[in-house]
DNA sequence: ACGCACGGTAAGCGTACACTTACTAAGGAG
DNA sequence: CTCCTTAGTAAGTGTACGCTTACCGTGCGT
């Protein structure tokens, strides 16, 4: 799955914003989301197989972090947008004497 | 439904691609994907719910472009989680040496 | 007026997926 | 060793959603 369909899921999203904030363990996650425990860490996986997020095993804690490469890839897809559309957005503009004719 | 939902179909997303590189009729996008015209008409509606594209109705046609607004607020998003991201790893390799204690 | 192209929308269908509970393995403290 | 905490995974469920075909309205050329 990719980055961005990972990010398609409203819980996905809001577990990503909150690992952007800081890292967190499962149960921290859980506790914070309207979801179960189990549910977080299906969420997860779908995250880190995105290459999103990386986890870190301590002790019987998992401490999921941001991966930013993930995030610079999409970021990097995000700028080719925007780019492109800036680029679309000026030729409009410096076309409207021939819409004028 | 907000933009990142939206833009986490795959088909949506090569709908929005398809417009960042030019403005579309609808059945120019139909024919470049597989799947139905009016599979691509109600995925351009969720688009433009979402404030990702604008319709534009030229004779019988409808074309779609890019709205660079929309665009804007999901790289304002992006440079957000970028922004902390990045602040997270500087406090990570600035605290390397508390590590080694 | 007629015919065609275009596109929105309704209705239907199948399945993927987001959720749950249950189970179990791993780690660590006492 | 026992007990507790943590987290992954299996299995099940319900429904949302992405797809289709059918229908119909609009615009335009002849």
């Amino acid at each position: 799955m990719d980055a961005w369909t990972a990010l398609g899921d409203p819980t996905r999203k809001a577990i990503f914003e909150r690992l952007v904030d800081r890292p967190c363990a499962v149960v921290e996650l859980a506790s914070e989301l309207p979801v179960s425990r189990p549910a977080v860490s299906q969420h997860l996986k779908v995250l880190k197989d995105a290459g999103l997020v990386i986890a870190q095993p301590i002790g019987t804690r998992r401490i999921y972090r941001v991966d930013p490469e993930g995030l610079a890839a999409l970021r990097a897809d995000l700028e080719r947008f925007w780019g492109k559309a800036l680029a679309a957005y000026k030729t409009i503009v410096e076309q409207p004497s021939e819409e004028h004719k």
